[in-house]
DNA sequence: AAATAGCACGACCGATCGTGCTATTTCGAG
DNA sequence: CTCGAAATAGCACGATCGGTCGTGCTATTT
């Protein structure tokens, strides 16, 4: 999922260092002599810092799409649960180096007005979107042993995703992962139930 | 509270602007403009930013264990609800109004093997430690309807409060509460089941 | 071969950063 | 009323920030 072109190895830099240090400590400077160029030559392919935010967001929304959300051809059945541990594999792996890029940055921006801000409010929101639609989905199929409500089943699951993410980073013991499972357990049953 | 004297003064300034846009983008410029000082008036009190940063979340640990932590002197009986109910309400009532100082600075820092990095993720670590405790206090109370392993249902609380806090900081809809607390039934069981 | 267009370059701008060093102010004890 | 210590301010520093400028290389086009 790397980007071609100088465009995109700038993108793919910035990703890294943008996910370690904030999207904001995220400097024209540093970012150029991470890709070996010189800082207007860098700076020529965006105009200003805030359109490299932006391309950054929409660079990552495409890596955590290919990696988490797109579909897996196989396994309707478990559609949730699949879609569960590639969330929590694409932590486990620092895809994003310094960890889940859109909680932390959305954090960090909330209460600007600008369209980084918006851009990033609206990935999370695409986030649970799509864990409401997989639960929505799990519902119908009869993956869960009984029905959840979509939207607090979201909310609940982010939460378990997330905080896994951010407790990773901080202790960098992948016991959170093993809590993160039981968790989803404790939230929805154990998987299976409907085509065991 | 509020820290009296100069320095607490300070320190308060310190608290909001640094849970505003985090601890390292907190300067001693704007910090000196805020609280009415010269930026050197105001070093003079830390010697450097490090150990501004230090104070800052010191200060903000106290402010934190004084609203939710330390003992409510009545309910025993519910001391497990009480302190999740206390822990949300200080997000609700944005104690600090840029969210939850401290895992959000935890994983700014992650990574870094500073004073700085360690005191914040020491602070998580007394996060999850006083829900820990919690949970094992409500199991041999007979708070909960079923006993519950302590490390994992500190994991899935601390999850649920820290992500209610993202999502207000982002949505600014207290919704995210609702969803907590309903997380939290589904978590623990109603309340109170032991001695209705 | 000449003209053009895309990239990347180094130099530089004003602003702000953290941090020293030195005055000045403030204030309580004698 | 004075004196000395503590608190605060003034000022300057080197570094870095985002951003602009003119320039040179290297293709492609004409």
């Amino acid at each position: 999922m790397k980007a071609e072109g100088t465009r995109g190895a700038i993108l793919d830099a910035a990703l890294e260092l943008g996910s370690l240090q904030g999207l904001e400590e995220l400097s024209l400077g540093s970012l150029a002599s991470a890709v070996n160029m010189s800082k207007s030559g860098l700076f020529a392919h965006f105009g200003s810092k805030h359109e490299l935010q932006l391309a950054t967001i929409a660079q990552a929304w495409e890596v955590f799409e290919a990696e988490v959300v797109l579909d897996p051809p196989q396994s309707a059945q478990h559609g949730l649960h699949v879609l569960l541990e590639r969330w929590l594999s694409f932590y486990q792996r620092k895809v994003f180096p310094g960890g889940c890029f859109f909680v932390i940055s959305a954090v960090e921006f909330a209460g600007r007005a600008d369209a980084v801000a918006k851009a990033l409010a609206s990935a999370v929101d695409r986030q649970t979107t799509a864990l409401e639609a997989a639960v929505r989905k799990a519902n119908a199929s009869g993956e869960l042993p009984i029905r959840k409500d979509p939207r607090q089943t979201a909310f609940a699951l982010f939460s378990t995703l997330t905080n896994a993410d951010a407790l990773f980073q901080v202790r960098e013991d992948p016991v959170v992962f093993d809590h993160a499972r039981a968790t989803i357990v404790d939230l929805l049953g154990p998987p299976g139930l409907a085509d065991g």
